[in-house]
DNA sequence: CGCGTCGCGTCAGCCGGCCGTCAGGATGAC
DNA sequence: GTCATCCTGACGGCCGGCTGACGCGACGCG
């Protein structure tokens, strides 16, 4: 496995990557967020390694940013233990997992093992679903062999229905997907955009479970 | 969502039950290892919280003994925070996840979403009960292979007889289920959503025992 | 700086069906 | 038989959901 490690720790960082290595894996070591997005744009990397401090700024928003982007590589957290708060953004941000400072490099090892073990079967870059043809990655997609255009809010929510097809996904869960955790909005608005999805994409796609929620079709 | 709370500290266990609660799912709770055992086998649960030393055994061999047997229900462990060599044992053991005590409610909440997540793509587990087949979580079901449409309160009153299979529940407990503390109801609701419901999935399904309440037939 | 465009959150009005209520009949206990 | 309990068809209120319209703010362009 080929990881990235994103850690302005000198000494920490060093551990980190020996033990990587000593698992037999290699890894790309970067102390700053912008080199972080250039690693990740040049080269495909099955893990993120991510400290939240570092000298160019906070890692949540740079996470989720990532993930507003189509990015899918699974993410572990590195956090100083009191920050509880910055742990649970980070799960909602869209990492998979977490690391407490200080924290053994053999529990470590049994992180990375458990994260990789989720993602063993990787799903492919574009989704066929009815007459739509998805790229979650390029965040282009055709209805009909026609292109169409989707904004940001639509691509977000398209995005949580693609994660879990089939299941009901609660107005709240959506909202939860959708904003950040102190935005606070209209209870309608998911309506909305809903609406706005089946008029882009066909009014089958989305099912609506009255008193539930929504969920995408069957293809 | 239904979970299993293993926990024999009263406080900590009525903190996280609380927690679980106000969070929209329902919860077992136990104090033992054998309890824990026997309510796995009882009924369906999405996750289980496990302590790891309780008065009748260690959950490590606990939880190793699960997943031998075929157990794919998530865990996520609750551990004393030194016991660095107990977490990893934990998740090589087959844990999801794990909390270190003291641990933070909201982050209970977000790693249980987290977990959750996790699991949401997988296949659910389908319950078969004579010619129905249910998969409570995507809330979809069959009965001899035609798909049929439950209303949430018709869901929500099948999750209550689900839970507790072969179990007498008076209309009492159902409406405590059903509906808010404060709502009050006609106490002949209850009656018309069995009703509707044996119309939907026949009339063997729900016994009624005079005077008593209802239970779920043996499939 | 002013104007046009676009995305998105909010609102209001409409609509369909869920579900709470009721009543009359069926069933069971004794 | 008698009474309590339960069943179920019918009904309508109201609530959850849908969508066209509007306005605000961001952005781009001349």
């Amino acid at each position: 496995m080929r990881m990235l490690l994103v850690e302005d720790d000198a000494v920490l960082g060093a551990a980190v990557r020996d033990q990587i290595v000593a698992d037999g894996h290699s890894v790309d070591w970067v102390t700053r967020l912008d080199a972080a997005r250039d690693a990740l744009a040049a080269a495909h990397h099955d893990l993120v390694l991510l400290d939240l401090m570092l000298p160019d700024g906070l890692g949540i928003p740079f996470l989720k940013s990532l993930r507003a982007a189509g990015e899918a590589t699974p993410v572990i957290i590195l956090t100083a233990l009191d920050q509880v708060s910055d742990r649970i953004a980070g799960l909602k941000a869209g990492a998979d997992d977490y690391l407490v400072k200080p924290f053994d490099l053999d529990e470590l090892s049994a992180r990375i093992g458990s994260v990789a073990r989720r993602y063993a079967g990787n799903p492919n870059p574009i989704i066929r679903h009815g007459a739509l043809d998805i790229d979650i990655a390029r965040r282009s997609l055709s209805r009909a062999g026609r292109p169409v255009q989707l904004t940001a809010r639509e691509w977000a929510l398209l995005d949580a229905f693609l994660a879990r097809p089939g299941q009901i996904l609660s107005k709240a869960q959506l909202e939860e997907k959708l904003y950040d955790f102190d935005t606070e909005i209209d209870s309608n608005t998911i309506e909305v955009h809903v609406s706005r999805l089946r008029k882009k994409l066909g009014a089958e796609l989305i099912r609506t479970e009255r008193g539930l929620g929504y969920r995408l079709a069957p293809a």
